[in-house]
DNA sequence: CGTCTGATTGACCAGGATCAACGGAGGTGG
DNA sequence: CCACCTCCGTTGATCCTGGTCAATCAGACG
């Protein structure tokens, strides 16, 4: 009733599950460039991986109908979902630029993607619109998708770890250090924004200082053990 | 040290400090269209508001130095940190399209920002990218944004009644029943994505059907009661 | 009918929230 | 320049939510 799965009319009827994209991209791509391959229709069914983490990225994926989780293999070799999608989502785009999965694609129940070859979509794109725009979007999507990272942290040493080293790359990106910096808010902001009590962020700087991982200040932070905090976060 | 905050320099280098997106969206843009505005640089000092949730959006925000968080304030009244955001990061795009501010951005320290008149850019990149394309990436900005709604839920109950309305929301869209569907996903997978065990989600399922909430058998869900369940979820 | 997987329920324990007290830094006013 | 105040961070004590372990149960399927 709610996914009219395995119904052939679906899969005729090009396109007309995607609702929440106000239709499909593909077939959009598809009218406004006549170079643009005809988009594929795949079937895939329960317990079938649409993609594995690693693999090289052939192409993009609408769902149709039906869902299908994407999840991570962390350290200790467990999964973590990052995702539940349906019909109208897309698959894959967080595997750009490098065209390398950063997840596996597994089918929940019996699903109908339409399968876009990245290459063509990206020559398309890069048609239809100027190439440092092009890298901004890719990115942009990228940053927002990392925010994900923070949903399968359970404990405050992961969370706060996660937290440091975040903020340790941000600074490294910006071309300051990564193992010295001063973090601009609160241990209440901290708490608020990791679903912690500010308390407990104190006790596990605390710990992590004690512990030589770190060397506190306030507001000021010395990444002693990088490895060590890496242990800590978990992945 | 780490953000020379107030140092003209950086405010003459026009977005010399947009390190993380290769560049300034907003002069890149410029330099694409002739008849695009040149953005303007603001500065605000900490504890300064950038802009608040409810308010019109008039202009899309990048940081050029310092940091400003995002929050929105739920239910209780209590502020929800969405995120922090540095140097190169954007503010206000999910604000679009109906522009209007969906969170509150609040200055942690005194920070640069190069603001960008919104309807100015929007009618730049319609005529840079198809609306199609325009509207779908927007669209896609905003589904990813709106993972974040899960960070700031604590308990068992604010998780499991705000992933019930997801779903919920998700099958409205589709044109199903919003009140009546199958979960494709285990309550292991369930518990695994919202960060709780799966005995817990379990639990909290049968507090619910207790509390006359929802109606339940095995992945069959029937929402009962949507006013108590948003008022479970906490916003 | 037996087996297997997934869901439920119970018992127990630990991690983190809450409440409370204290200390130090910075700001303000006399 | 110093006394005072306020905010923020730290630490301690206690309680409770939710994790873990384990047993049971209900469907699905061969």
């Amino acid at each position: 009733m709610i996914n009219n799965i395995g119904n052939t009319e679906v899969l005729k009827d090009i396109c007309s599950t995607c609702i929440r994209h106000h239709g499909c991209v593909a077939h959009k791509i598809k009218n406004t460039l006549s170079n643009f391959p005809t988009p594929k229709h795949q079937l895939f069914r329960a317990s079938d991986y649409i993609f594995h983490v690693g693999d090289k990225l052939e192409n993009l994926y609408i769902v149709k109908s039906g869902s299908i989780k994407t999840f991570i293999i962390n350290q200790v070799g467990e999964e973590q979902i990052l995702n539940f999608h349906g019909p109208g989502d897309l698959l894959g785009i967080d595997a750009l630029p490098f065209h390398k999965n950063i997840c596996t694609a597994f089918s929940l129940e019996t699903s109908s993607v339409c399968s876009i070859p990245i290459v063509k979509l990206e020559e398309a794109l890069k048609q239809l619109i100027p190439p440092w725009l092009f890298e901004f979007a890719i990115d942009k999507f990228k940053q927002e998708n990392s925010n994900t990272y923070m949903l399968g942290k359970k404990n405050a040493n992961n969370r706060v770890a996660t937290f440091l080293l975040k903020a340790s790359e941000n600074h490294r990106v910006l071309g300051c250090s990564n193992t010295e910096f001063d973090l601009s808010m609160s241990r209440d902001d901290i708490g608020n924004y990791l679903g912690l009590a500010s308390e407990t962020v104190s006790r596990t700087l605390t710990n992590m200082k004690k512990d030589g991982c770190v060397k506190l200040d306030r507001r000021h932070i010395t990444i002693v053990d990088t490895q060590h905090l890496q242990m800590l976060a978990g992945s």
